[in-house]
DNA sequence: CTGGTTGCAAATACTTTGCAAGATG
DNA sequence: CATCTTGCAAAGTATTTGCAACCAG
């Protein structure tokens, strides 16, 4: 198995903050990249195991934070709440558009959304290096759905 | 107490779907349109209580759904993904820029973004009748201390 | 009266944490 | 060898659900 570049990036960044590089973050770094989707906590969990190692979830929860603050991971909260989190390339970002009610997931790219946000952040002071941007709306087949709905049990 | 306007929105969401007007979903209404904050479901369960309502907490996670959908309040999920609530009016819509290291949040208003997702929204069939724009990035004040960090233990 | 709704408490889901053993630089 | 990390399991925190009693239409 080859080195990825990520992997190179991950070593790079845990050495300028003087943590260490173990097997395990390097399985969680491999787990998230294999995958080409969002994927949650305990799915990554299985991912790594399945790639034959052995890692635990306390080791999971620990790093995925780690490897969202080194800008190769993002968090994305879908709008019920669930966290999941998908692998990032320098240059290629996207934005998220997500369905309340039904949790369906859309990737776009707005460069004048980008622009205007670069605007807005600096207005407020805010660090722009990562930026991310999730919008929650209705998708068409919800909203139409939506009409006639029943009460809670 | 008068009625306020948002509650006879509510009442009119609840008949046209064959829902019950409850005292206690007026109750949970009036305790999120007296807060101009934003709060969590136990704030608002206090704030109702407090109001002199006798409401469980599971009443009020069983609503909160059911004002979110009617238009009258937004769900807001912070970067760590606590989830808090906020009463919305119709015409002043504004969105959300926090910080994913400290929480801090800020309220902006872009008539440009909201043109632009109008189009985004329409590309991909989705509803934009409650838009609800979030931003997550890193306050100036995180940014400058995240550069030395020290490991978990 | 009928069926949506509530309260309570138990259950669930997700994430964090204390601690001793085990690595890494 | 200092101390950063891990695994395990227990502890949190947030939210949901089963069920019987209750109440709105």
């Amino acid at each position: 198995m080859p080195t990825l570049r990520e992997e190179t990036l991950l070593l790079d960044h845990l050495r300028r903050r003087g943590l260490r590089a173990t097997p395990e973050r390097r399985a969680l770094l491999r787990a998230i990249f294999a995958q080409h989707r969002h994927i949650d906590a305990e799915e990554i969990l299985a991912a790594a195991r399945a790639g034959g190692h052995k890692i635990s979830r306390a080791t999971v929860y620990r790093n995925l934070d780690l490897l969202v603050e080194c800008g190769l991971v993002a968090r994305v909260t879908l709008p019920g709440g669930r966290a999941v989190y998908e692998h990032l390339h320098p240059g290629l970002a996207h934005d998220h558009l997500s369905c309340r009610q039904c949790g369906r997931m859309v990737e776009f790219v707005s460069p004048g959304i980008s622009a205007l946000l670069v605007e807005i952040c600096r207005a407020h002071d805010f660090d722009l290096a990562t930026p991310q941007l999730q919008i929650s709306g209705l998708c068409r087949a919800c909203a139409t759905a939506g009409q006639g709905r029943r009460a809670h049990g």
